[in-house]
DNA sequence: TTGCTCCTCACGTCACGTGAGGTGGC
DNA sequence: TTGCTCCTCACGTCACGTGAGGTGGC
């Protein structure tokens, strides 16, 4: 027997469309565009899943609020995808430096490990303000 | 005698509009909506730079080629502001480390020198790929 | 005067969202 | 059977680009 929920943090199209207050057909319509791409029971029925409802939510944050076209939010997904990427290499770099180099440093520059720490907390970016655009 | 261009680097609202094949009215909707500030003559007339050209280089690329609309291009304008500046961040710090650091790591890790220059190299980003969203 | 500039108003086109209509599987 | 799913087709609305029309300064 078929429920709208299928396991834990798999939905179907019905449930999402619920929480949402989003159009079925306007679920389809992201998918056909690449926006998004829920997997799919053997039946073809589509499931999203947690991480795909994260995506949506941030879709749905762009298109509604800041009336993004889909054209643009694919672009935007991209770009936020290439910023995490950054951080990340950059995040590891800053480890890097702060595992190898830190013990050495406050040796003799004790003043130079202060201004390795707060770059750590600026590298955190993951999406765009959500500034209205008038 | 007023001629179409103004100054070294300096353009009237005409000359822009011939040069990228665009409206004069598509030029002064992207300055409404903000996507666009040109400075203005003491008579009230626009006067495009080359920094102002360069930006609406990146906003037809998006608009034109890429489909995308006005509220989506201020996005990505500001997205990329972001990176740039976060780019420049990162160079200061890598910068940093490589005069601080590496003759002191040359000495002990030959090795770890190697493995920060690369890093370098990467965090230069500015634009998304021209890709075309189908 | 000429050829530019400024502005506002209005229209055609297209993308997006939504609805209808018909199908099929759990 | 019921209530979901899938799909395609079509329509209304709105944003974007463009044109017209009238103004003013170099």
């Amino acid at each position: 027997m078929p429920t709208k929920r299928k396991s834990k943090g798999a939905y179907m199209i019905s449930a999402v469309a619920e929480m949402y207050e989003i159009h079925p057909q306007t679920l389809r319509l992201y998918e056909r565009e690449g926006l998004l791409k829920p997997s799919r029971t053997m039946g073809n029925t589509r499931l999203y899943t947690d991480e795909d409802l994260e995506r949506l939510e941030f879709i749905l944050n762009l298109a509604r609020d800041l009336g993004v076209n889909i054209a643009g939010i694919a672009i935007i997904l991209q770009m936020r995808e290439r910023m995490e990427e950054m951080n990340r290499q950059t995040q590891r770099f800053v480890d890097y430096v702060r595992s190898e180099m830190i013990g050495r440093m406050q040796q003799s520059y004790p003043a130079a490990g202060a201004a390795i720490v707060p770059m750590r907390r600026r590298t955190i970016v993951e999406a765009p303000e959500p500034e209205r655009q008038h």
